[in-house]
DNA sequence: AATAATTTTTAGATTAGACTAAATTTACAA
DNA sequence: TTGTAAATTTAGTCTAATCTAAAAATTATT
């Protein structure tokens, strides 16, 4: 059994080397984290020892079969209490996050798969994040974000690639969420900005934002 | 804020004194615990240090009333994770207070107020045991049990005062669970056993366990 | 009241997880 | 290839929570 710290590590670790590619290092981390390098080294060598890591001094490191597991165990756990809080207990998805930051550490198998059935096992989390099964498996990530439609087209909102609460109220205020359907008019040369059509109205988005904001391409309105 | 083990100690804290009366023991606390006397003497010098509990070297302790509403939210969220398991989750009433130990501490105000909410505002758990509402307001614990009832009269189950799994488990097998109405025939004088008529069945139970099953009269069948 | 038993506290260690400052290794650029 | 910058690790502390063993205070018993 792991404690909370270290499923935070191993879940850490996970995220970062799904974004970059392994190994990851320790600065990352750190970084991610907002803790020391220092500590960063010291966990390290619980993880290995735990065999939880592949890790070799100053060269970074990757889950091992075990951490990985157990990581996406985590990240199951989170999306799974993100889908409750947002489905059952009517909170917006800018909320849910520090909350299930907590609840994934709560440890019973039983609860997560009968969590899990309650909410008719949900394939992707409030802001567009897949779940992993009871077995680990889960869909792939959603990749393609509004800056890459084509001017004339329209797309659907599917999820979102920035899950700080400011972003998630700005694209809220924005009537920017998930299910949304969206026209885009034109992406500005100059700043990348984009213009588009929403609930009958002309807005207009950063590229920052329209990064962020992961789509799918509809044919039709 | 309160570490978990903070948390814990206040709660324990608060069951004894309600049992026993005030100032709780040293010893008492380390026996519920599961820990050492000297433990709880460096806890109980921090706790004083945060005005939770008031503390002379030898006297024992009592909350203060700021201790207090700490734990008595710590036993709200305790007993609402306990309907939850049980009404959402369909976990048996044996299997949730281990859970609710690890939920009980998670810490947001708008959790268990939106899951008090979600519940339906119960005002028992699934043990009988009284639900504090948001002001710390509870029903008073039930204190009649099986035992004490008169031969011959009739009286529905509504709680128990033990909790322990193997305990529970015990009452399911008899069929003696909550809303359960039954038939007191006779208590043995010998060794306060009991005589029960349950769903048309005659039992047997040691004094024990009836006094453990916590009842209403009910005046006909 | 004196002594014995019980309870509680203190003293001194230990472990997990974090930190700062210093040392070491690696990476990169002149 | 050599020197410097960046990344990482080590060394030494710190705090929270725990422990054992010993000392002190309280309570019970003669
Ligand atoms: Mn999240
Ligand atoms: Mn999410
Ligand atoms: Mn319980
Ligand atoms: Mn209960």
């Amino acid at each position: 059994m792991q404690s909370f710290t270290e499923e935070n590590y191993l879940k850490t670790i996970y995220h970062l080397s799904q974004v970059n590619e392994s190994p990851v290092q320790t600065n990352a981390i750190a970084e991610k984290m907002q803790t020391r390098a220092a500590s960063v080294t010291d966990m390290l060598k619980k993880l290995f020892d735990k065999q939880l890591i592949d890790y070799k001094k100053y060269q970074g490191v990757t889950l091992t079969t075990h951490g990985e597991t157990v990581a996406i165990g985590v990240v199951r756990k989170h999306r799974l209490w993100e889908v409750f809080l947002v489905e059952k207990l009517q909170f917006r998805w800018d909320e849910v996050h520090e909350i299930a930051e907590e609840l994934e550490h709560i440890n019973s198998a039983a609860l997560v798969e009968r969590l899990d059935e309650f909410l008719g096992f949900p394939k992707r989390d409030p802001h567009g994040d897949p779940i992993p099964n009871r077995d680990g498996i889960f869909e792939p990530s959603l990749n393609v974000n509004l800056h890459q439609i084509p001017k004339g087209n329209y797309a659907v909102i599917i999820g979102v690639s920035e899950h700080s609460p400011a972003f998630l109220r700005h694209l809220e205020k924005l009537e920017l969420t998930i299910g949304v359907v969206l026209e885009l008019i034109e992406i500005t040369e100059y700043d990348g900005s984009v213009e588009l059509l929403v609930n009958n109205k002309k807005i207009n988005i950063s590229r920052e934002v329209a990064q962020h904001i992961l789509v799918n391409r509809k044919e039709t309105v």
